[in-house]
RNA sequence: GCCGGUGUGGCGGAAUGGCAGACGCAUGGGACUUAAAAUCCCCCGCCUCACAAGGGCGUGCCGGUUCGAGUCCGGCCACCGGCACCA
């Protein structure tokens, strides 16, 4: 008997300590050898610590990053912290520490977690993006963005948190509520950074067609680009030169455009005052919208309310008639132009206010009942009074109309999209200052290059002014500075940049995370890049996908790295949720702490379970039971040890077909991130080797290459005590023999009619003319058919005979 | 409303158009033990049947293709995620 026992907790610290000291899983810069670049999003060390969400995602590239290394190849598997970020900031107010001092002890306290799960990063590469050396140059991008006019300064609405008091951008407010905080969000004017990442939309949409990532990343990233084509078309303002140009996708049902409806802040409005009776009217809607929150405007939907502008009417341009023209919320001015052509008869939006309003309504799709409700399913049909776009099929209409719209002047073809530019700014203090100064004389003015990093200063209280200006804004001696232009007394930029601006270039870091000269070495770039899999939540796919694809694809623009994509393979992980199938959250009081477990089961139990659980892209909840499983079986492993016969060779025969083909789907289901399927036949094959009592060296080491990548610790140590030499992560992986999959009989299923009646042990090399020839007269068939007549036979060699009797 | 995804035992789940329920969890039974824990073994979708053998039914619902459908096609339903007065 095997007397030592399994003791994890002993063990993984020892090989932990192994893996640090020889700097196994350091990256080499080793330009001649293939790369490859295994990401994992870089968490933020909040004060709460690892949840088990986070190993879910790591595990998995740590199987890859493994696995990879014994294929031969130098492997980056980085890790690092996205430090800057509200949570820090707002403990470090209350506590009145520096935050500063709290991300230190944070990311000291993640490293010991991730260290205690034991995966293979290069901690030698870490990146902090609080760090100057590193922020310096999240400002030099920004400058290269200020440079090439994608930074520029505008006033402009703003959603605005009321309670963590800073602006945010569109993707971080989720039904009208803050996405951290979910405070309310209310619309507030300021003057902001804005980075031009509309000007990428058509790049960052073509740039999907050319990665492979998973579908439902593509396909969001593809909705909230929200590309859509049609026509800008000019509508004559009656009795004056002006023109009111709208946006429509449908330039074909022109003719039923019975009137038009512009935004309450078009600026028409104001433009046409003197000319508009009712201009108080307008005025007081126009007030009333502007006080809607987001949140309000969210849940009141559908209630349509609207002004008609009186004494101003436009003209349709195809049916010379004049249309009124209405003021509604229902028109975003952030859309499009701003204001639209109504059509009543297709659209319901315009159908119900032209109902609440009595405005006329007309077909010019036929197949609908305009009466009843708006005819919107019009894909396929024929156009009715439409002057000289009568009996066209809709697809050739929006051709001839786009086509005399342009002959005539009047409109043009037009893509637009749903994408907004970012809202760049942060009124805080933990986050990269934006390297500007603001000029009386000059505008704003970039500091030179030579003069980043732009430290963060030391301030007294970092909370937000109550006028909303950043806590460095009260810092003068900080803030009044020379013109780096003109030398001029000036101001510098008192906001700081969001904490997606680091997040947008780490990866890049990473190639080259010490360098002083450069964000990373030309060579760096050239050899490590694009990374090769990129793995992380679906939360992010709107907000940190989007913009790292953006930065970087600038940065290939200005000609800084070579390939315009960032990542080569996007895959995501599936939630973990709490044991009661909810989400995991300290309220629910469902939250698993992974030390905890660790204690219990050890870490290689902890990331087998975390693989095992369930489909890696499917949420699935947590089952503490499930988990102690994984240890049982790791602890059969262990004991497997009693069970090594020195003296036999090779793989035993009846055990070779289930190496060779356990070999070939754990091989292939790492890949595919299969991980619960290839567990599974690894523990299918432990109940194998078990049941026969004695195995080969050869057949247990098989089993602990094919873990290894899953469960290291034990693995290496079992790897050591058995004597097998060299450590196991700088074994090469596993081969399987080709002519070894299958043994020469296999059971097949003997169906009649299509129901399994028997079963049968066949030749596996015999194919299928040879089977539906011969196998219908063998005795145990024969029996099975009975005095019925066989009308037709279908053998699939090794799994099946279908017999079709009458 | 639009775009994705998912529906299979008590539970998590498995199944290139080819034996539905692999693997694990839970439950029950047994062995070992003075006892417990640990470990090992067995059973474990539903119905029929005294039992066994045997048979029937079964992958959200309705239809279709096929020798054969959880898988493919058509039409629904439910749930989850994302987007949404986006013209």
């Amino acid at each position: 008997m095997y007397s030592q026992p399994y003791q994890p907790e002993i063990i993984e610290k020892k090989w932990q300590q192994i893996w640090d000291e020889s700097h196994a899983f350091e990256a080499k810069s080793d330009y001649a050898k293939p790369k490859y670049y295994c990401l994992i999003e870089f968490p933020y060390p909040s004060g709460a610590g690892l949840h088990v969400g986070h190993p879910r995602s790591n595990t998995a590239l740590d199987i890859i990053a493994r696995k990879r290394r014994m294929e031969g190849y130098n492997v980056l598997y980085p890790i690092g912290w996205d430090a800057f970020g509200l949570p820090t900031e707002n403990y470090a107010i209350q506590h009145h520490v520096h935050p500063a001092k709290v991300t230190r002890e944070n990311i000291d306290h993640f490293r010991r977690q991730l260290k205690r799960i034991g995966f293979s990063f290069d901690y030698s590469r870490e990146v902090d993006t609080t760090d100057p050396n590193c922020y310096r140059w999240t400002q030099w991008i920004f400058l290269k963005l200020f440079e090439h006019g994608l930074a520029y300064k505008a006033e402009m609405p703003i959603n605005w948190c009321t309670s963590c008091k800073v602006g945010l951008a569109n993707e971080e407010v989720v039904d009208g509520v803050c996405e951290r905080c979910g405070s309310e969000v209310v619309r507030k004017v300021k003057n902001q950074w804005m980075l031009r990442i509309t000007q990428y939309a058509q790049k960052l949409l073509d740039g999907l067609d050319t990665v492979d990532f998973i579908d439902r990343v593509k396909a969001q990233q593809r909705n909230w680009i929200g590309r859509s084509e049609g026509a800008e078309v000019d509508f004559a303002i009656e009795g004056s030169d002006t023109t009111l140009r709208v946006f429509t996708t449908r330039p074909d049902t022109l003719f039923g455009a019975t009137y038009m409806v512009i935004s309450p802040e078009h600026p028409l409005l104001h433009q046409m005052k003197d000319r508009i009776p009712n201009m108080d009217q307008l005025s007081a809607y126009q007030a009333e919208a502007a006080r809607k929150s987001d949140f309000e405007r969210t849940e009141l939907v559908h209630e349509k309310t609207g002004v008609a502008i009186d004494g101003v009417q436009a003209i349709n341009p195809v049916t010379g008639q004049a249309i009124p023209i209405w003021v509604s919320d229902y028109v975003l001015m952030s859309y499009g132009t701003g204001a639209i052509m109504a059509v009543p008869g297709h659209d319901t939006r315009d159908w119900e206010f032209a109902r609440a309003f009595n405005l006329p309504i007309v077909e010019v799709v036929a197949g609908g009942n305009i009466d009843e409700a708006a005819h919107t399913d019009i894909e396929e049909g024929i156009l009715v009074n439409s002057g000289f776009l009568n009996g066209l099929h809709v697809t050739e209409a929006k051709e001839k109309m786009t086509k005399w719209l342009e002959e005539k002047g009047l409109g043009e073809r037009k893509v637009n999209y749903k994408l907004r530019d970012w809202v760049f700014s942060r009124q805080r203090y933990w986050g990269e200052p934006i390297p500007i100064v603001h000029c009386p004389q000059c505008g704003a003015v970039p500091l030179k290059e030579s003069d980043l990093p732009l430290l963060l200063p030391e301030v007294e209280h970092y909370q937000t002014t109550e006028s909303g200006e950043s806590p460095l804004a009260a810092i003068s001696d900080w803030v009044n500075v020379p013109c780096p232009a003109c030398g001029g007394p000036a101001k510098r930029e008192t906001d700081t940049m969001p904490q997606w601006a680091g997040s947008s270039w780490y990866f890049l870091r990473y190639c080259d995370p010490h360098n002083d000269q450069a964000f990373a070495s030309q060579q760096a770039l050239d050899y490590w890049l694009p990374v090769d899999w990129y793995n992380g939540g679906m939360e992010h796919t709107t907000l940190h996908l989007l913009y790292s694809r953006f930065w970087h694809l600038f940065l290939h623009d200005i000609g800084q790295v070579k390939a315009p994509e960032p990542y080569q393979k996007r895959t995501s992980h599936g939630m973990i949720l709490g044991e009661n199938g909810e989400k995991m959250s300290k309220s629910r009081g469902n939250v698993i702490n992974p030390d905890d477990m660790i204690d219990e089961i050890g870490a290689d139990a902890f990331r087998m379970y975390e693989m095992f659980m369930g489909a890696f892209d499917q949420a699935i909840p947590w089952n503490t039971n499930g988990a102690r499983g994984c240890r049982r079986f790791l602890d059969r492993v262990w004991r497997l040890q009693d069970m090594v016969d020195d003296k036999a060779k090779g793989l035993s025969s009846d055990l070779a077909v289930n190496v060779n083909s356990t070999i070939k789907k754990v091989t292939e289901d790492y890949e595919r991130m299969k991980f619960n399927t290839a567990i599974a036949a690894l523990m299918t094959l432990v109940n194998d080797y078990t049941a026969k009592g004695s195995i080969t060296r050869d057949e247990f080491k098989a089993l602990l290459l094919l873990l290894s990548p899953v469960s290291p610790h034990i693995c290496e140590e079992i790897w050591q005590q058995q004597g097998y030499g060299d450590p196991v992560w700088g074994q090469p992986w596993p081969q399987y023999d080709e002519s070894k999959l299958v043994g020469d009989q296999v059971e097949i299923a003997v169906q009649i009619n299509g129901k399994v009646r028997g079963k049968l042990m066949v030749p596996s090399a015999l194919d299928k003319l040879e089977g539906e020839r011969t196998l219908p007269d063998s005795l145990a068939v024969r029996q099975l058919v009975g005095d019925r007549s066989v009308v037709k036979t279908i053998y699939v060699p090794g799994r099946l005979l279908n017999l079709v009797v009458k």
